[in-house]
DNA sequence: AAACAAACCTGTGCGC
DNA sequence: TGCGCACAGGTTTGTT
């Protein structure tokens, strides 16, 4: 579910909201929630402590602690962060909640909520990195925190034999990109999802720098996408707008919108749905590379 | 190196 | 109405 600009949402009502304020109280429900460390290593680490910021790193939401620990929360499929007034019925699945201590604006409890239990919360040691949280430390650049040139992007791309939508998806590559936006993106730079990414000319590097900074940075303003489900909400419980945005996702069968010519496919590739236009996307690799094809179905 | 499949879980929507 | 199956925004692990 949450992607960059769903879990951006959900930092800037952290920012917003919980910055500054000291944890009361922590419970922690289901023990999977934080099966990183334990129950006891989340109480001990969050209870007094008052947070002192909210960063996120592509879909790593991360708070620094005036202990010296920092916060970790990934939402992965189903997870919810959302800021409720205290004692307010906790939907099920509140895996973990934090009672903050009362401010001017009243007293809050900042919940976990999570079905499918994939979401974690881990507090952990920012100079052990490495060892506590390693996948954090190998995350690739995030296109809007860490900026991402033209030259940069170029050279991730160059020499690889990946599919371009994979290597979309590979948080070691580019942080923050999920099935969502990396479908959006390869539409507005017109590039095949199947193409190899080390295929790309100069001006196929700079139409996805491009889209990809125009569709994260308008998704973003507009709160990211909530489906149908209302499964993605930001911290105040309120759904996103960019889903009015797609062109392509969750499309397949629809005339497109962007040429008028072509019609919207979809296919599955490493087991994740895609969806491109079968004719401003139709050029996608020149005669010397192999053709690997995405599955129609 | 790259591409799958399966695994982790629960809820929902669809076809019959 | 009910049942069973397919499928879902993510990531890791193991196998070709």
């Amino acid at each position: 579910m949450p992607e960059l600009p769903e879990v951006e949402t959900v930092r800037r009502g952290l920012a917003d909201h919980v910055v500054g304020r000291t944890v009361a109280r922590v419970e922690v429900g289901r023990e999977r929630t934080v099966r990183r460390t334990s129950r006891q290593a989340v109480i001990d680490g969050l209870t007094g402590v008052t947070i002192l910021a909210a960063d996120r790193r592509g879909k790593y939401l991360l708070c620094p602690l005036d202990s010296g620990d920092t916060l970790m929360v990934h939402l992965r499929m189903t997870g919810q962060l959302l800021l409720a007034p205290a004692g307010a019925v906790r939907p099920p699945h509140t895996h973990v909640v934090l009672t903050l201590t009362p401010n001017a604006s009243g007293r809050h409890e900042l919940w976990f909520v999570d079905p499918r239990t994939f979401g974690e919360v881990v507090v952990f040691d920012p100079d052990h990195v490495a060892v506590e949280l390693p996948e954090l430390a190998h995350l690739g650049p995030d296109p809007l925190a860490d900026g991402l040139d033209v030259g940069v992007l170029g050279r991730l791309l160059g020499g690889r034999r990946t599919r371009l939508k994979a290597l979309l998806l590979d948080q070691h590559v580019i942080a923050g990109i999920g099935n969502i936006y990396a479908d959006e993106i390869l539409h507005a730079a017109r590039l095949h999802p199947d193409r190899p990414a080390g295929s790309l000319r100069r001006r196929d590097v700079v139409a996805l720098h491009d889209a990809m900074h125009r569709i994260l940075f308008n998704a973003v303003g507009a709160g990211g996408s909530t489906l149908g489900d209302n499964q993605y909400v930001d911290l105040m419980g309120s759904g996103g707008s960019y889903q009015d945005d797609h062109q392509v996702y969750g499309k397949a069968g629809a005339r497109c919108t962007t040429c008028g010519r072509g019609v919207v496919r979809r296919g599955v590739t490493g087991g994740r749905s895609t969806h491109w236009c079968s004719w401003c996307q139709r050029v996608w690799a020149p005669r010397h590379w192999k053709a690997a094809s995405t599955t129609e179905v």
